[in-house]
DNA sequence: CTGAAAGCGCTTACAG
DNA sequence: CTGAAAGCGCTTACAG
């Protein structure tokens, strides 16, 4: 529309992507008002706002994160880690995380620690580089997550190990696997066997299951596979438990995964779920609902936690010294994969 | 070591974090030849090379993301666009992509379409703007990505829409279907039912095993549920399937979730897998290999997908015209869900 | 190989 | 609100 005076630096180079330069020129205001308006500033009136926002739209004007990373001293980008996007633990609580940031304009980028990106820079040196605001840890920490960064960082979850002057969001695993056993005791259980692995969640699962069966007077039984939490561990820790106490009637697994692996197991010895043995899981996976599976489980609003995460990032990005922990409340969900134990 | 002379503009100031100029300083070298061997420039000494590495170590150096893609034309990052973490088909997918990438120094981040970022910002905006070298759309391409951006673009996997210009790398979905439908008939099934769903992959699939099925005389037999290829598709369709066809002693589902749906229908009839319905699903994803399921299934090799579509990336981004579409062949897995028709 | 210089596209005070 | 200015931390020619 207007007639291109005094064309700023550089700009309207052939088929270049617009910038700044263009959009206030379009817009017939100054550069430094185009930022304002991007930031979503109060104090720019309302029909300058509008005539940048035609220009921006008109213009197709996407800004350079890149500059403004650079320019500013914040990316408006939370990096969050994970272990490994096989593990779908992560989603509900990006989906969670994200509720709280989209109306902020901070968007949650996700990185996975398993495959530390080329040229021996981790996850955290990527992160870093691109100027992430803060980081959201959703895995065990590494060594290297150890050391204090200059970066604000908010631990997921449970964690075998503390990262110093983090805030540390979870689900409360230790009332989680409380509830998990007291069900199976209500249920009329007496042999109720544990299946667990390494990790901060499981240890707290774990103890709390211990606990709660000395609570009622019984005993306590624990077996793990290869140390980890996947389903051939659920079934190599099955097999012994029921090798080793035959009386078992319920098995409560640190979680879905480790479930799916006894019920295999339970299979095997030809025994069924939930008539000789009852099987109790933990997470709520979508492994959990399976048709298949119904198995009863424990539900961990990982979409609650991911929210309280993400409002401890406000909080520290905003200065706020709020290093409280945060402590979600975890539910039964019963499906079919629980019962009374059979009365022979 | 060397004593700061001639501070550089700004560096320095109190903890910051050390910047190209300290390097330099410390190496006793030059801005611009800490900035080649960055770059793993060939034409610098090895004495040279050295001391900059070194300083590097020392300050812990990590250059600053931002600023070298704000300076350069590229950002050595590739975007690849995945529909839900959930489905975890690309994480082979993206394996196999940074074992091509690693060495050269790219690295490749993942954002889902499912949730688009803040602000009305699409991922393909934001991938934009953190100027991305290339893109990799691993998902049912929206009507937004179909636009040419002014941005390299490579197809994973077989897609119902095309994106114009854009090299499509996938695995044989005709082949593999093929392949499936012919084991079951190789085992002697002559009643095969085929449940399907929507999508690129899917309609290859589904058509292949019609035109399988026709060449080896026999009636083809599709159902779908609500058109997705969820484990509840798989469970309405194969519920459809039984019910229209009681005859049906095979079934072979568009992808493991599905034959997981199925599995369960088959059991709700009181049937047995594979005694009485042997089942065949596709993907061979990490479900298929559980313990519970054994499931017979294709190997589509995504990896290897992965490493295919990883080198189209390279060749475009060295402006070499390649595209030809890459095609991997599927193989078969055996494992306990199928079997010869019941003799009764 | 070096060193000074320009520039990438923004943000941030700052004086008007 | 504006406009000129400096600067973010790099890369990229370019003359030596």
């Amino acid at each position: 529309m207007t007639e291109p005076v005094a064309t700023p630096p550089q700009s309207r180079g052939g088929r270049q992507r617009a910038t700044i330069y263009d959009v206030a020129e379009a817009a017939g205001v100054s550069k430094s008002l185009v930022s304002l308006v991007l930031q979503g500033s109060p104090k720019v009136s309302t029909s300058r706002r509008t005539s940048v926002e035609r220009a921006i739209a008109e213009l197709n004007y996407r800004p350079s994160r890149a500059a403004a990373a650079l320019a500013g001293h914040r990316s408006r980008t939370i990096g969050v880690v994970v272990d490994d996007f096989r593990n779908l633990w992560f989603v509900d609580l990006l989906d969670g995380m994200r509720e709280i940031f989209e109306p902020l304009g901070l968007s949650a980028i996700v990185a996975d620690s398993a495959h530390d990106a080329g040229g021996g820079l981790t996850v955290i040196d990527n992160f870093v580089a691109s100027k992430a605001d803060a980081l959201v840890i959703a895995c065990e920490p590494t060594p290297e997550m150890m050391v204090a960064q200059d970066i604000p960082v908010v631990v997921a979850g449970n964690r075998a190990r503390a990262i110093p002057g983090a805030t540390v969001i979870s689900s409360d695993d230790a009332r989680g696997a409380r509830i998990a056993t007291q069900h199976l005791i209500d249920l009329g259980h007496i042999h109720i066997g544990h299946l667990t692995g390494e990790g901060g969640s499981a240890a707290l699962r774990g103890e709390s299951y211990r606990q709660t069966m000395i609570d009622a007077g019984l005993e306590p039984i624990t077996r793990s596979g290869s140390g980890r939490t996947n389903e051939p561990d659920g079934f190599a820790a099955a097999q012994r438990l029921l090798a080793d106490e035959p009386a078992t009637t319920a098995v409560f697994a640190a979680n879905d995964t480790m479930a799916l692996g006894a019920l295999a197991a339970v299979h095997d010895i030809g025994r069924r779920v939930p008539e000789d043995v009852s099987l109790i899981g933990y997470d709520n996976s979508p492994l959990a609902s399976s048709q298949i599976l119904r198995l009863t489980t424990i539900e961990d609003d990982s979409r609650d936690v991911g929210r309280l995460v993400a409002r401890a990032v406000v909080a520290v990005l905003d200065d706020e010294r709020t290093d409280a922990a945060g402590l979600v409340e975890p539910s039964l969900v019963i499906r079919a994969s629980t019962g009374a134990p059979s009365s022979r």
